[in-house]
DNA sequence: TTGCGGTTTACATGAAGTAA
DNA sequence: TTACTTCATGTAAACCGCAA
């Protein structure tokens, strides 16, 4: 009988006369779920948003927390204590955050790869490491909390397999999920006490489509703050882009943004009609290609147009800022 | 070999839960 | 109430693969 309550408990099976820890398949979804607290909901909930997300901005965006708040002599010490305390920090942070992902991976919520496929394909003479920074995704099961948590409805829910073909894009998912971090983390933080930057929201693959449901334009993201959409077009120059070698870059761009004329005549959605496109050009080294775009705009939507150009998503909401409100005395 | 950076493990501690 | 168990956490040490 003593044999009997060791199996009815399966957080204490026995194997070899030894406990075992629990493993992925022993948690089912309800428990996984209770067991979050909010630091990890708000994890994966910015995972959903960013796709993926490497350990060392983990580290830094959850667990880093002020030195002092764990050493309390922190801030009566010289400088020197105060780096040694201050690296000590954030080594406990690292170990806080691998060890709350090796949970999260336990309750089969997050996965994670730290291979780098072309370093091992090399002879191990001519290797060298063959690790790189972890970077963490959802596994299935934590797509469908999240998307239950934030109420995604069904048209919208994102198919694992499509999840997985992203990652074949992953510095592009990555560009576009560190536009999202800065809002949430600096640029949301900061306006908090203006009301309406309160209530925003960043939908990373949603299409926007006309009154006829023919005529779709797919933006890299779309931000919605308050009433206000931003098609958030990102424009990595070293990114290849396919086409017929006739077609130069500036046509490319034309033709995108002739695109979302087309989409937004065809809409009688006020909210998409007055939808602001926000190319964001992070690695712009020339003013040239900023202009190009500007000059794109023009030619397509006229002179007062609604498309925004900045290196990075702080340019678009001063740009915006600019554009919205006059009436606004700052 | 030695040192480095990343990762895992051992151990101590305290909080919370549980059975007697 | 007491003794015991479980779990999360911080710290330190061990471990691993690699480069110099």
């Amino acid at each position: 009988m003593a044999d009997q309550g060791k199996f009815d408990r399966n957080d204490q099976a026995e194997e070899g006369g030894r406990k075992r820890k629990r493993r992925a398949n022993d948690y089912s979804i309800g428990e996984a779920i209770d067991l979050l607290n909010e630091r990890e909901w708000r994890l994966l909930v910015d995972l959903y948003k960013c796709r993926c997300i490497p350990q060392s901005v983990v580290v830094t965006t959850y667990f880093l927390d002020s030195p002092d708040l764990y050493y309390e002599e922190y801030e009566s010490v010289d400088n020197l204590a105060k780096a040694a305390f201050e690296e000590k920090n954030r080594k406990r942070a690292v170990l806080k955050a691998r060890r709350t992902f090796k949970r999260l991976k336990d309750r089969g919520l997050v996965e994670g790869t730290s291979i780098i496929p072309d370093a091992v394909d090399l002879p191990v003479a001519r290797r060298g490491r063959v690790t790189g920074e972890t970077w963490y995704y959802l596994s299935q099961r934590g797509l469908r909390v999240v998307e239950k948590r934030l109420e995604i409805p069904d048209d919208s829910k994102l198919s694992k397999v499509e999840v997985d073909m992203e990652r074949a894009k992953k510095e592009h998912y990555w560009e576009l999920g560190k536009i999202y971090l800065d809002l949430r983390y600096r640029w949301m933080v900061s306006f908090n006490d203006l009301k309406q930057f309160i209530d925003w929201d960043w939908y990373p693959s949603e299409s926007v489509w006309g009154d006829n449901a023919v005529i779709e334009v797919r933006p890299d993201a779309i931000l919605r703050i308050g009433e206000q959409l931003f098609c958030i077009e990102l424009d990595r120059s070293t990114e290849p882009i396919q086409r017929s070698p006739f077609h130069t870059e500036q046509v490319s761009i034309q033709k995108k943004l002739e695109r979302y004329r087309d989409v937004i005549k065809a809409s009688t959605n006020t909210i998409i009609r007055n939808s602001i496109i926000a190319f964001v050009i992070p690695d712009a080294v020339y003013k040239t290609r900023l202009l190009n775009v500007g000059k794109a705009a023009d030619k397509v939507f006229g002179i007062n147009h609604r498309v925004l150009i900045g290196r990075n998503i702080e340019d678009i909401l001063i740009a915006y800022s600019d554009l919205a409100g006059t009436s606004n005395n700052e």
